[in-house]
DNA sequence: TCAAGTATACTTGTATACAAGTATTATAGG
DNA sequence: CCTATAATACTTGTATACAAGTATACTTGA
């Protein structure tokens, strides 16, 4: 079994989490970045004991899990179904879905105090590129989309969002460690900066024809391509020490 | 505080479930139904005591109730949302979404099946309006639906339908049990059976045009206005007791 | 009468215990 | 050797127990 003792997932931000959370969290970045491989069945005595909790956070991890569709709750254990690039996919097209739905509300809204907060937001990332920060940077990214979701306060785009956002979290995280690595992906960075600019803009000038083009330099056959490779990278890297099933 | 014994939820649509789904749906009901009314403050002690069984179920129910943001956990209880007419339009938005996005995939699909599928569901719900069977006929409502989103295969489409369901299932069938008691509204059935065969013609001749001019009898402003007027009708009935508080 | 501090009763989060059910394995019989 | 049955070990679902924290209310002092 995988030493339960190296978290893939940033402590940081789980200060203020609860074990079940945490956990969720946690199994959520090994089941996404392929350490936990897809068709294991997960045994919620076998988690208790490996992460040294009791099965009531366990079983509120599982439920969450299994709400984010990445592990299926059946009679006996949950089975980890992980995401292919069919899943990836999916992701990218609800996100797309909600987003094109807030910009329609954007363009008859007040959005100064939206684009104030989302150039914040950009700073944040800038400094984060500086110091090769790949977990901030990914964090800022996730708070950015999230940022413009709720500014339309809508209480059931928002829990669409809720459901997919630390999915996509995850993703994006192990997408920018893989990138910080290599010099080379730098132009990366800067390109992102640069779309998340064009975003802005067209916020604040509500240009619908903006916003879609801007839009779709983010969600790009290209990028997602780009986030399937990096994550079929990283689980590579990652699965060296893989564990098959329950040993 | 109101009798636990008499349940708003159909029990014929809980045979195999759990206790904690079971608590779910029905505080989901009253919820909704205005029995438990906006802004009431829930003790997992007192709902267990209440529905005589542990906290671990209560709490799983809880948990699900958050997640479809009909009520707001806090730090010392967890606070009634329920749904004004504001959260209702927002349901629709979602609905109105998930199923445009589902037309566009259905029209490069061979839609047979599906199309047999919808019709032997239409012709249950003519059966459940012959004998009067409120509950049947809403549940074979949400089948349709759900069958049509289902069909593509989609599972971040279809998570969104899983989290938005339990509070559609409610409102429809609260909808259609005030409905039945009135023989005026009888022809609201016949126009509902006559929106969903043109919904099935739609599918069958993939006409994009005849698609949207369905979703929008389905959607329209009136229909949900109707939902809205419904729901507050039987809140004013059933909230002759309801509680104001934990008393 | 009012303020401050303490005591109490209630809250959630986690751990443990128990019961009912299911897959697996081993064993007995053909 | 294969099949059927029974025993076993593991699974989930629910109940209970305990710990840590928070709001309320009361008491004590001025």
């Amino acid at each position: 079994m995988t030493d339960s003792r190296e978290f893939l997932f940033p402590a940081k931000m789980l200060s203020k989490a609860g074990a079940g959370e945490r956990i969720a969290c946690e199994l959520r970045m090994r089941i996404i970045s392929g350490v936990i491989e897809s068709g294991a069945v997960l045994s919620e005595n076998k988690l208790a004991t490996d992460f040294a909790v009791s099965r009531s956070p366990i079983r509120e991890a599982l439920k969450v899990l299994a709400s984010e569709k990445i592990i299926r709750l059946e009679r006996m254990g949950a089975v980890v179904v992980g995401l292919a690039e069919k899943e990836i996919q999916e992701i990218y097209d609800v996100r797309l879905l909600i987003e094109t739905f807030v910009f329609e509300r954007l363009v008859r809204m007040d959005t100064d105090q939206l684009s104030r907060e989302l150039s914040k937001i950009l700073e944040m990332m800038k400094i984060a590129i500086k110091y090769r920060d790949a977990d901030e940077f990914a964090l800022q990214d996730v708070l950015f989309h999230q940022t413009i979701i709720g500014s339309i306060n809508h209480s059931y785009i928002l829990m669409i969002w809720d459901n997919i956002k630390p999915v996509m979290e995850c993703l994006i995280l192990l997408s920018m460690r893989m990138r910080m690595r290599k010099e080379e992906e730098y132009e990366d960075f800067t390109r992102i900066i640069k779309n998340h600019e064009i975003y802005i803009e067209a916020i604040e000038s509500k240009d619908r024809a903006l916003m879609i083009e801007s839009l779709h330099l983010n969600f790009d056959d290209v990028q997602v391509q780009e986030k399937v490779e990096d994550l079929w990278r990283s689980q590579q890297i990652l699965s060296k020490g893989a564990v098959k099933n329950n040993d």
